[in-house]
DNA sequence: CGAACACTCAACACGGTGTTGACTGCGCCG
DNA sequence: CGGCGCAGTCAACACCGTGTTGAGTGTTCG
């Protein structure tokens, strides 16, 4: 694995910053964030803890770091994501929401922690703060265009609701992956989540049919 | 509830203890929790650092306390509200709500607070979990009594529903009071969260009517 | 009056964060 | 090939906030 001589002799810094990565990555998976130190994701990539300073400069910003991966993440996939809001509604909704619950949950304890995160750092909250308004925007436009076409009902505004609809997402998923109480069975999450952006947005069992 | 120390009440005693939860609720007014320090409290109580903790344990007991008044005045509202979903079930629904946007917004510091502190706290995780608890069921309830007398859609779990309705308004209220981007705007948001509410309840823009 | 109780705090122990400054070995350029 | 520079490393230090100890104070009541 670390192969000396030639090249590279001393192992990577490169390689040293994604074992942090790794290490922060692998214990946010069984303890709060505010337990971990920074001398355990210093232990965890085998170096001391001044030399953690080297590569971040505090313990938030390796859950930036990893917060820029999730969110990239995400981003992917919405991107890959078919649009068919207008022949599926209902499906469409769906698969969004879905995708959401997916990468959240296979990134439970980053998510959680920089949910947390946000109350107390600024750059935290601002990549927060920045990925939730697209979603937003996305969502909102979505809602204005099914408007338009006479599928869902005029009422509040397009983009409160969306707000509103995306922030319920944000909370309900963390309640499921971490368990809470009270909270809802994994297996239904998607289920209930799709059923009320739908509900909400078609003011309608049915979405189309006003 | 949260009592320790001292039994008689030794006049200087109580207004000690009712200076250190009246300093930490302006400090809360002004900074995150994370920023206050038990000096803080002390010195706005008029006290040295080692005293504190002959009132409390630790900052996070001085957060429950809080934490309990606000949700005692949640409970005693709750317990004054009309029932009148039967007659006029978009006012009862919307008067609910209000009431939790009102109790909240009137005490941002420390329900702020709390809501964060519930991540690493037990006991502030316990007595939030049982008053969302409670504030589930009784919404439960409601829909199932609707349900029965055919004014809601069956469809999802009344309770998974209610579940996730509640804590979309914690997390929207939450995010309106200390007016996070994005967020909606603290007039409209009562607004929007009761159309939520009754169009995911009833299925329909207009309850009652299926 | 003295014992018990409510209350107070200086001083300490501890754990976590972030900084300093000295050191090491590798690569590259003259 | 030799020395300079830089990426990388860490022991030791300074600092801050928490929680504990133990020695006090004044008050009340039997």
């Amino acid at each position: 694995m670390v192969q000396r001589g030639r090249r590279t002799a001393r192992v990577s810094g490169d390689e040293r910053q994604d074992a942090i990565l790794l290490t922060a990555e692998a214990l946010l998976g069984e303890r709060v964030f505010d337990d971990i130190s920074i001398e355990d994701l210093a232990a965890g990539a085998g170096i001391s803890r001044p030399t953690f300073y080297f590569y971040f400069s505090s313990k938030d910003e390796v859950l930036l770091a990893l917060l820029d991966r999730v969110i990239t993440e995400v981003e992917h996939r919405i991107a890959a994501l078919p649009r068919e809001f207008h022949s599926d509604p209902a499906g469409s909704w769906t698969r969004s929401i879905g995708m959401f619950v997916d990468v959240f949950a296979s990134h439970r304890g980053v998510s959680t922690a920089a949910i947390a995160a946000r109350a107390r750092n600024d750059e935290v909250r601002a990549l927060w703060s920045k990925s939730m308004q697209s979603w937003a925007d996305f969502s909102t436009e979505v809602i204005r265009s099914e408007r338009a076409r006479g599928a869902a009902p005029d009422g509040i505004d397009a983009y409160d609701l969306a707000v509103s609809l995306n922030l319920m997402n944000e909370r309900v998923i963390t309640a499921v992956i971490n368990q809470e109480s009270p909270a809802i069975a994994e297996s239904r999450a998607l289920e209930v989540l799709a059923t009320i952006w739908i509900r909400s947005i078609y003011g309608s069992v049915h979405p189309g049919r006003l």
